[in-house]
DNA sequence: ATAATAGTGTCTTTCAGACAGTATAGT
DNA sequence: ACTATACTGTCTGAAAGACACTATTAT
């Protein structure tokens, strides 16, 4: 701020100095703030025909509570924003505490700001979505939470309901989300509801079912996955899921996985043919031809607000 | 939670309802939270020609400080959350208080939470898009802030510097942003930092010059026009720009203005003929051909994550 | 040879861009 | 008749969908 500025007064003749050294940032509650990260991995099945290939699945990391609230049940990781750090410093310290995972891809996904979503406190949490290549995986398991584990996720819509109103339509979607890693099995059911008033969309998620997912982490995970959905079809994030070399195959079967469905390989190569570079190296592993990898194009860039 | 859960105890043998009774929430220093609406409208210009169409402007609603820090500054509209209500809450609250403009098309956009975007203390700001059509702001003028105002708002990039590094790129824009009402002038240049390393890209946006433009509002205000100009190509945000009955050229000038760029008449019409309804109503107020009316189509929905 | 995947050629369909041309009100 | 906007027809070209076909490895 400028000199002009600080010589102001307010109608009680006081200036931005005197103001702010008798502020009270405390005169008022204040919620907690806590972050908490989707990460998302895509690793392979074990097979043992030397003809096929290993299947792909997306994988996300939870962390079993020890505490109360929820305690026992599985949980995003993430904590408490300290007041000196910024909302994304905190994302990645908390990650970093508890799964030594760093420098990976992140970005904001929701805020989460229900009166109460916590039982504890009044809590908002920043959420954030963050992918990571299963390569870099080794480093996993950090001293704070021994009890982080990668999960199978499984969403699907298995029920559809719209209603016409006067000056628009409802629409109402029940998603299943399963989490599943040999061992543990949680599962959630939320409610989508889409209220359309002339040309106003109101989205609203409601958990309607909820077995061991603690707090209302079923609706960041199913906001998450939508949002890795929509983003993997006009921007490079699925890249972000891959190692620096890669196969056009093994890339096609990230983008099937997230998509949720097949893609044609011509068309697929046509489309991503500028997004990569064609290197020297080969990978022949198996009983079938051996394919080309490939990098990624860091020229090209589609990055979506 | 049920009944299981209500009987687990932890480590230190506590049950769940003696730990939420003794759970101090103010064990640590929290920051405060604020919510800050980018509220847009579209509206007519004056034109005596009766041949000629009225030209259309892009505007946001700011409101002057009349306190510090900032004073006599421009901000957003907004204001501190209550402890007893949600963000989303907060925020229509404060627009109703400060505007008195209900029922709008509103949309979480991004928060903020970099440590001293506040002199006066820690302050986290949960900003939201949101848009009204202008016939319905004959309303405006609240009580709390008489002065509220709309601002003609420009944004252009006019330089772009792109570094090769070895592992990827940077690409550093400047963006000139400007808000103009007749008596008032406020700008800014904001500077994004893409850093695109292997495939991961982080951006980060700095204010370089600020003129009367409160806080990191400037920032907010970009990001706004960053994601109104993404969604509209393939969401129905637009038409929470327009009025109940609206001609096709008036949609046209809608998206143009928010794109930036002209559009070709028979292309759009093409584009967005599943998008509404025509009516039986007509539009002959000028000295050329009337136009047709149309409604927006509840039926067509496609929102984005 | 065979199984399984890698990768290409090309026809079709769809959709955006371009632009000329027609339609219709008040002046 | 003229001006300014409303609206349509149709050619073109780019990109996505479909599918058959070729290529290459270990078994």
């Amino acid at each position: 701020m400028d000199e002009v500025a600080n010589m102001k007064v307010n109608k009680a003749g006081v200036t931005e100095e005197e103001f702010l050294r008798e502020y009270d940032g405390d005169k008022y509650k204040k919620p907690s703030l806590t972050v908490d990260m989707a990460l998302f991995t895509i690793t392979n099945e074990e097979e043992k025909n030397r003809r096929r290939l290993p299947e792909k699945e997306l994988q996300i990391l939870m962390i079993k509570r020890g505490e109360h609230p929820y305690i026992d049940q599985w949980a995003l990781p993430g904590g408490f924003v300290d007041i000196e750090e910024s909302i994304e410093e905190a994302a990645r310290r908390e990650l970093k505490e508890e799964t030594n995972i760093e420098n990976i891809y992140m970005e904001q996904l929701y805020t989460w700001g229900e009166v109460d979503r916590d039982p504890r406190t009044r809590v908002i949490s920043v959420s954030y979505l963050a992918l990571v290549d299963s390569s870099k995986l080794n480093v996993v398991a950090g001293d704070d939470a021994a009890d982080a584990k990668w999960f199978f996720v499984k969403a699907n819509e298995y029920k559809e309901v719209k209603t016409s109103t006067e000056k628009g339509i409802i629409i109402e979607k029940y998603i299943n989300l399963e989490l599943e890693n040999g061992e543990d099995y949680c599962s959630a059911v939320v409610k989508e509801t889409k209220t359309l008033n002339g040309a106003v969309i109101i989205s609203n998620y409601e958990i309607v079912e909820n077995n061991c997912i603690a707090f209302d982490h079923s609706k960041i995970i199913l906001y998450s996955l939508m949002r890795l959905r929509n983003k993997v079809e006009y921007t490079n994030i699925a890249f972000n899921l891959m190692g620096e070399y890669f196969s056009l195959s093994e890339l096609q079967q990230v983008y099937e996985i997230i998509l949720g469905k097949e893609l044609l390989p011509a068309a697929f190569r046509r489309k991503v043919a500028d997004m990569v570079i064609e290197t020297k190296e080969i990978r022949k592993e198996a009983a079938h031809r051996p394919s080309k990898l490939y990098n990624f194009n860091p020229e090209w860039i589609k990055n979506v607000y």
